[in-house]
DNA sequence: ATTGGTGCAAAAATTTTGCAATAGA
DNA sequence: TCTATTGCAAAATTTTTGCACCAAT
C-alpha cells in the first residue's frame, strides 16, 4: 500500500520539521508557527497545520494529545514517554525509555520522579479497529502512532464534523 | 486543602453525570448534551461543559483526550485501559485492568487484541511539576488525573489562551 | 438572603478548508 | 506541463465566558 500521491518537499515543509525536530517543549502548532514564521515570515498558519498532519501521518514527527483540545507535537522519534502536568499542560522526556522493561520502570519510578508529585499513569494502546480496517485503513508510519492523525477524511459515526447547532 | 467553595446539587449536574455513568462510548461534551437534552430540554450546552469540568475535578468522571481536539468522557471510574483507533477515534475499554501487573498485561496483550491491530502504546505518567507545586496547587480527585482538568484558570507559559492572531 | 448555578448568546480558541496563484517534479 | 502545495481569508468546530436571572442551601 503506496502512497497515493507523491509528496513534493517544499522550503515551508523543510523548516517546519526541522523547527519540530530542534524543539525540546513539544511545542503547539502556534508556536511552531511563531518558530517558522522567524524563519519564513510569508508563511500560513494554515500551511503550518496542513504541514504537521502530513508529517505526522508520514511518521516524521508524533503529535500529542496532552488532555487538552490543543495539541502538542515532538520531533523526538525515539522510544521514550512524557510527563504530563495536569495544571499547566506542560510535557516533558521522561529519564526511562520505552524500551525498558515494565518491571524496570516501575522500579525506577520514584528515584526518576523527584520533581514531578506523581499520582497516576494511562497507558493505552494504539491500533486499528475491525471496522477500519475492513474499510482498507493501515496503519501509519510505526512511529506517528498518535490517534487521530488521518481520521478526519473519514465518515464514521465517531466523528462530530458538520453537527453545529446555533 | 478543602474546596474553596461549597458545591450545591442540581438537577443538571446530577442528570449530566447519569448520562456519563450511563454511556459506555465516552462520548464527547456534544453527545453528552444531546443526551442530557433529551432529559432536560433546556439545558444550555455552557451547562453541559462547566458541569463536566466540575465532575472531572471532582474525580466523578474522566476527561480523555483520543489524540485530537475534541474531547471525551468516562464514567467508569474502575481502574482500567483504553483502545483507541486512530482512524476513527473510537475509544474502547480494554479487557484488561490497571491492577494486572505489567507482565501480565504484555502477556495477555496479543491474545486479547485480535479484533485491533496493534502497533504501539503510549504509557503517560501524570503528576504536578515542581512550579505548580510551589504555586500550591496540588492533586485533583485520584482517580481523575487527566491533564488539562484544572488548568485553564492558571497563568504560565503553556497557556496558549488570549494569543489570537487574524 | 446568599451566592453557586443556569440559560442564553457572544466570544474565544483551535483547526480546517475553498480558491486562485505558485512552484516542485 | 501537471498538480501538489501555498497564502490568504473565511468558515467550521469546540470550548469558554459575561451577564441577568434562577434556585439550592
Amino acid at each position: 500500500m503506496q502512497p497515493d500521491v507523491i509528496q513534493r518537499s517544499t522550503r515551508q515543509r523543510q523548516v517546519i520539521l526541522e523547527e519540530v525536530k530542534r524543539s525540546r517543549t513539544h511545542p503547539t502548532a502556534d508556536e511552531i508557527y511563531e518558530q517558522v514564521r522567524s524563519r519564513l515570515p510569508r508563511v500560513s498558519l494554515g500551511t503550518v497545520y496542513r504541514n504537521l498532519d502530513v508529517l505526522a501521518a508520514n511518521g516524521d514527527i508524533l503529535k500529542l494529545a496532552p488532555g487538552r483540545p490543543q495539541m502538542r507535537f515532538d520531533g523526538n522519534l525515539t522510544a521514550h514517554y512524557h510527563m504530563t502536568c495536569i495544571h499547566c499542560g506542560r510535557i516533558e522526556d521522561l529519564p526511562l525509555t520505552a524500551s525498558d522493561n515494565p518491571i524496570d520502570i516501575l522500579e525506577n519510578m520514584t528515584s526518576h520522579l523527584t520533581k514531578y508529585g506523581v499520582f497516576g499513569h494511562k497507558l493505552e494502546f494504539v491500533g486499528v479497529c475491525a471496522e477500519c480496517a475492513a474499510k482498507g485503513l493501515g496503519f501509519p508510519g510505526v512511529d506517528a502512532f498518535d490517534p487521530g492523525v488521518d481520521a478526519k477524511k473519514e465518515d464514521n459515526p465517531f466523528d462530530q464534523k458538520g453537527k453545529r447547532r446555533g
